[in-house]
DNA sequence: TTTATCTCTATCAATTAAGTAGTGTTTGAC
DNA sequence: GTCAAACACTACTTAATTGATAGAGATAAA
């Protein structure tokens, strides 16, 4: 499971991309809009921030904004960047590689093959969306099979 | 990430599948040959007995043997046994579904839509992915191209 | 100067993960 | 019938993580 920090990123950024360009919106808007508990929210935008991909402005009607195009963040990069790497195994993370400690032969491990086709689909999907493309969908239903 | 106690299911499952049908293989043989601390294997052997996947035979000379057919018991199978649901949200979870506590619609959530995706391309893997395919590899390195 | 904002750090309670420990119970061999 | 090797069960422990909450500070506009 994504943690619920990660969660609240993606619908926090969502709102921000969607917000007309130059206009920045309030931790309280996005807090009560969303159902976000807003010091904790607080905490998860600053991170964004201090990870290049939201700016904020202080004082009376300030607020964040998107420093980086839509277009250019992808559901991927926010989830390493909150939750950390998508890889369901240590051996098999891009972001932060660490050999099983009990694994004799890496190349051999068939709990290690499996789990890289679950890698590799894994990042098709999450470094392929994008906040553009969500606000994109504006609107639109999902209709989803899950088999 | 999946939690060691899964990593260690599947590999003693993998070396029970390998085993002659019929013959069976001690926790104290699993322990060592896959360096897993024994007392901690009895449990996730015994779990995995409970749930049918494997049955053990007591007394000198016991040990555990596959319940099932290799072919029949998918990774995807154990993963949710041990670990849970295999969707990232609750509210893409087949054997646990549950609402998002602060999700307005449901059908028009952005990170669901994302997060779907996901899941039905981890299930296609993991529910595709059998013991039978572990053992036939057998020895053939993995090369993985992580991108 | 007031007030609405963001900024930062600390703390907390509950849960989970990964073991460890100890006491049974069963089985086969001698 | 006893002994040892094996599984069966239950309880406990320790550390880390998660999801917040708290509070003092800095900044900017009106």
């Amino acid at each position: 499971m994504i943690s619920q920090r990660a969660k609240y990123a993606m619908r926090a950024l969502v709102m921000l991309a969607k917000a007309p360009s130059g206009q920045s919106v309030s931790i309280t808007e996005i807090s009560s809009e969303q159902k976000i508990p807003k010091k904790f929210l607080e905490q998860i935008l600053l991170e964004l921030k201090h990870h290049g991909l939201v700016e904020s402005r202080r004082g009376k009607d300030g607020g964040y904004l998107m420093l980086r195009a839509p277009e250019d963040v992808t559901y991927g990069q926010v989830l390493r960047l909150v939750d950390g790497p998508l890889a369901l195994l240590p051996c098999l993370s891009k972001i932060a590689y660490k050999k099983c400690e009990d694994c004799g032969d890496e190349a051999r491990c068939e709990v290690r093959r499996v789990f890289a086709q679950v890698a590799v689909a894994t990042r098709k999907v999450l470094d392929g969306a994008t906040l553009q493309a969500s606000i994109e969908n504006d609107n639109s239903p999902i209709d989803i099979h899950l088999e």
